[in-house]
DNA sequence: CCCTGATTCGC
DNA sequence: GCGAATCAGG
């Protein structure tokens, strides 16, 4: 599986949403964990709480693969990518994570989506941010956040080229912006992936039927509800 | 044990 | 450039 323009962006999207590499291993499928967390770092995102890096004093002794390995017990089968059936429901995660809010170098020099600044000034700037990944991998937003995450809308009539036919009146990632409704159909990576599109429910991020599904009341325990939420697109096939 | 991200290094 | 192997903290 190679890294498409497509994937990159979701990566790209996920990792800088808060979510695990897991996690989005899990949702572009055919790469590890492991994959993700290196192209990641490729691209020059990272800097993210890192549970090793959490307490870095000023420089460590530098351990080294030498030629000279040392005779390890054969504690072997490490199983990444098919071993842990890690569930790949990154929708209905109970616990939002907190993001982190990082000033983002943008050591990539011709990249297009680079957001120095913002112009639009926070509302709530004590609060603490709280975004989840939503279904398809894009980032869920609270209500009250309605703060641009695409400032400038693209020149659309620049856009280099469509990528297939069948999606070129569909809303591309691309065409996101904070009127239009983020709800994915399909899932990222396959060739009709797209975004709802439809005008947004004001104050928040996906129109209103979207809106329906996105935010739901909380039931009470036991209480069955009708259709299991099923995300969108229907299950993977893979 | 499970999870996490970081790093190294052979390919 | 890619990613498995490995490391190391929670």
């Amino acid at each position: 599986m190679s890294w498409t323009d497509e994937r990159i962006a979701t990566l790209r999207k996920m990792w800088e949403g808060g979510a695990t590499a897991s996690e989005i291993a899990a949702e572009l499928g055919g790469v590890s964990r492991n994959a993700v967390i290196g192209k990641a770092h490729r691209l020059g995102l990272k800097a993210r709480p890192s549970p090793v890096k959490a307490n870095e004093k000023k420089k460590a002794a530098a351990p080294k693969k030498s030629v000279t390995p040392a005779p390890k017990p054969a504690t072997e089968a490490r199983s990444e990518s098919g071993g842990r059936g890690t569930a790949p429901a990154a929708a209905e995660r109970p616990a939002a994570r907190p993001a982190p809010a990082q000033a983002s170098p943008a050591a990539s020099g011709g990249g297009a989506s680079s957001t120095p600044s913002q112009p639009v000034p926070n509302p709530a700037p004590d609060l603490p941010k709280i975004v989840s990944v939503g279904p398809g991998g894009f980032l869920r937003q609270g209500p009250g956040d309605q703060q641009a995450p695409i400032p400038p809308a693209p020149p659309r009539r620049l856009v280099p080229a469509k990528p297939s036919p069948e999606i070129a009146d569909k809303t591309s990632l691309l065409d996101l912006s904070d009127k239009v409704c983020r709800w994915p159909m399909g899932h990222p990576g396959e060739p009709d992936f797209h975004f709802c599109g439809e005008p947004v429910n004001p104050g928040f991020p996906y129109c209103v039927e979207h809106c329906g599904r996105a935010y739901q009341a909380q039931l009470p325990r036991g209480v069955r509800r009708p259709p299991p939420p099923l995300p969108f697109g229907g299950p993977r096939v893979r």
